[in-house]
DNA sequence: GTGGTCTAGACCACC
DNA sequence: GTGGTCTAGACCACC
């Protein structure tokens, strides 16, 4: 399954389901114009009530990253334009300097903080990577 | 103020606390061995109820933070030892996850990301300088 | 093609339907006594479920704005009384306070208001004024 | 009771609730800064379930029309900027298309139209007057 | 006391 | 079959 939801977290699942969704986009496992579970199968795949996912659905429409179609399902967003463009690089640039101060506390030093942010990422590109080429090999997926 | 609080934001106003208090000390506002005002000073200023105040001063205690020294006051720690410190490079990790699936859902590239992270990381060096500085002139502060 | 019909629109396929066919005879593009396409040719252009077409249609019957003859088709009726009038009417007044309202939410002014509605009207004349004047000319479609 | 809401009408009771809202505000019935109910007040008071009052309350806070404030309740935004400004001027002139077109199959004139339009307004424009007449005088409300 | 989340289950509009 | 809305009621975090 390409998305894990923990109950027992204090992320509020719905968000838990928004975050994978996104990671999924994000790592090329779901591709623009693919189709989603449907609310209630998802619900029942995650064990959780329908209600919950729709949530979730809603607002990952409401963000333009997916596309509800009344009867027919619900289909990864192909147009790119991205909303609030401007308040979510300033989120990004909010996070980045929240994992400095963290990182501070943990007494890494400017260089082990920006190796460990390479680090992730270069892992992170290379799971994308693997999923991107199974995707692609005869008989993939 | 060296703290900000807003009340409407949906981050809970103990967490602000918490997080401001941290970007406080590694900015060298806050140095080891300085003695934080009290729950119910800090309360007054920032117009909010004192058990709120109160809930994150226990939280930063927890995390090793500062120290609360009965009948004397509140102090920020001489940090000796890193409580959790495996735990919280793994939350560290999972941030910088969320960020990198952010930045791809922006369309920032992966150089476009180095690049800002790079960016906000001596934007911040620079503020945490001139702190130091100030702190050190004789009157400083 | 005369009517646009997008399925990932909030507003439901058949009331996109109906607002088209009534849009296209307000501005004259479909005149009394003109055939409509049937059900299933329109199903076929639109790329939708003939139910969905139907369902239009006999709304738009309903309502008196065009006529089903069994056998022979469909065909914009040659209004002789409006069904519904008060009522509808009433709807129009409530359509207007709506707009009222988020024009108040919008910061406009009442002249500001004003001007917009009339600036949309005589846009509206003037595209109709053309399709006019498009159906008139001779081998006018 | 300042808000009206009617279960059987087609349009979802939460939406209802968004758009008095919206109007009091309009009309001054609600100002920046006043203190809504409680989500759970409104919803006895309405004779309906919370989580539909939270529904409406999240989308009223979403469009920046109100703000809801952990442990204190929910007040009337006030900073009027309008996100989405220009989309949501596009979806007024949209309705006042709409508006047209029923016209026309209503068989009023260019005139009428703009006579009853103007007629609302201004009958909307004078109970304003008189709310805020109330809200003013000594005593008021 | 305040709003937020979630479930189990019902009913509905649309396709 | 698809998503949307709503209820009754539970439990939770925050202030």
């Amino acid at each position: 399954m390409w998305l894990q939801v923990y109950p027992q977290s204090e992320i509020p699942m719905y968000k838990q389901i928004i975050d994978g969704v996104k990671a999924a986009i994000a790592k090329r496992y779901l591709r623009p114009g693919d189709k989603l579970p449907t609310v209630r199968d998802l619900a029942t795949q995650l064990t959780m009530n329908h209600n919950t996912v729709a949530k979730a659905y809603q607002e990952l429409e409401r963000e333009g990253v997916i596309e509800l179609v009344r009867g027919r399902g619900t289909f990864v967003a192909k147009n790119v334009s991205v909303p609030h463009q401007l308040e979510r690089m300033e989120a990004l640039r909010d996070a980045m300097r929240k994992i400095i101060v963290e990182a501070h506390h943990l007494n890494l030093s400017e260089t082990d903080l920006l190796d460990m942010f390479q680090a992730v990422l270069s892992d992170w590109t290379g799971e994308q990577a693997e999923v991107y080429a199974d995707a692609d090999e005869p008989g993939g997926r």
